[in-house]
DNA sequence: GTAAATTTGTGTTTTATAACATAGTTCTTA
DNA sequence: TAAGAACTATGTTATAAAACACAAATTTAC
């Protein structure tokens, strides 16, 4: 992990998305039990095979959680903007970190040690729930991203991939724009594909007036259209 | 969902992996609330799609867990014995059935109706913890089966087929024998390739004497090799 | 116990996508 | 502000796996 700075910040109470279930004690005691960390663009978080040791929740910054797989291509299963948590899953199941998160972009992360964590679980069972509930939403959509990356043709992954981002980080206010600038190459560790046949397939997308596409940049001119290819394979 | 009848069948709070973690109450109230359902053969047990019910325990037989895919072809995603539980993510979601299971024999299943189980959930802390811990091991599962799908060659995919068939049913008592006797169809709905490549490449591992086949029983005859085969793509 | 249906097996062709090669372009950083 | 590194772009070739076609074997149903 990394050097700490102070740069402003918003408060805990207010990124936590958690802060209300907690109780009056929990909080005072998290309060004086969190820490905050700064990464640096691409930095690494946390690694693949590590021991868990906090739970960690975005205050600001974009990561990155993905698996290195074998053939040298990382798959990215999560992309995560500020309030959401993560590196928690390991603690839970008490096994290794099965990814690696990277942040994307300078990046304010407060955490909260595995110990501390695992005791509000086991105590309030309004957070035991919550988190149970996250669990639920994300394993149905790794099963989906599963099927997804499996059976579609590689326009389909693409298009997918897109409107994923669009559904995750939103559009800009032009209402057109997705709201994160991705390499190529993430963009095919998203979507299973190498980068030359991302940026191929960007490419195309674009002549057919799907998209438009201006660097990193990505406007989305027909969703309708975009749907209907991450559809149909 | 099906007819009921009455065979020989093992008591529920010996089918439950939870019974001890409930109070005196709980398991009062579970024992006056629970059904059974009994199934044959291929019959179909829930639904993608569909509204969830029911938390469901496997009390005798094998299922299958699957996601229709585009194309087609079905992926398998689980494969339960007695004592697991599936129908529950959907209900903890709030969501739809994001997944259908289909009986592979005859099977016999404990239901717990949708509201009690989460009664349940709410008011039981190491309840949910256990429910919070079995999602949190699925969901890295789950995010394993998509790199391994994905990244890897069919004879890979195969040979992580039957190892993860042999850890999860276990051998017979000839100690070489898999304990699940699959169609073809099965065995390359589980690793994501047509029926005909997995006929195919069974006989290879058959002629490279890695394993033998009889019909539907698999017998491994040298696992290093399907492990290294299995790591190496 | 025979017909029909399903499953298994094998050869051939086609195709989607990776791999490779190379060049232009844009970002870093010294 | 120049030099190097990283990223984007595009053409060509190679190949893994699907698609298709059909035959044999096995299972199921009547």
């Amino acid at each position: 992990m990394s050097k700490r700075q102070n740069i402003a910040l918003k408060p805990i109470e207010e990124v936590l998305t958690f802060w209300d279930i907690l109780t009056h004690d929990e909080r005072h005691f998290i309060q004086n039990a969190y820490s905050v960390l700064h990464f640096k663009k691409n930095e690494v978080i946390q690694s693949e095979g590590d021991t868990p040791t906090h739970l960690m929740i975005l205050a600001s910054g974009k990561v990155k959680v993905y698996k290195a797989g074998f053939s040298s291509r990382p798959q990215i299963v999560r992309l995560l903007k500020p309030g959401e948590h993560f590196g928690y899953r390991a603690i839970i199941a008490n096994e290794l970190n099965s990814t690696t998160a990277i942040a994307f972009e300078a990046t304010t992360i407060y955490t909260i040690s595995a110990d501390n964590f695992l005791s509000i679980l086991r105590h309030n069972n309004a957070f035991c729930y919550r988190f149970l509930e996250e669990l639920a939403f994300d394993l149905a959509e790794s099963d989906a991203r599963t099927v997804n990356l499996t059976q579609k043709h590689i326009r389909g992954r693409l298009a997918g991939a897109l409107l994923f981002l669009v559904q995750n980080y939103g559009l800009e206010e032009d209402g057109a724009t997705i709201s994160i600038y991705l390499a190529r190459e993430d963009l095919a560790n998203l979507s299973n594909m190498t980068t030359s046949n991302a940026i191929r397939t960007l490419a195309s997308f674009a002549n057919e007036e799907i998209i438009t596409v201006d660097g990193r940049k990505i406007k989305i001119i027909d969703a309708e259209k975009l749907r209907k290819i991450s559809k149909l394979g």
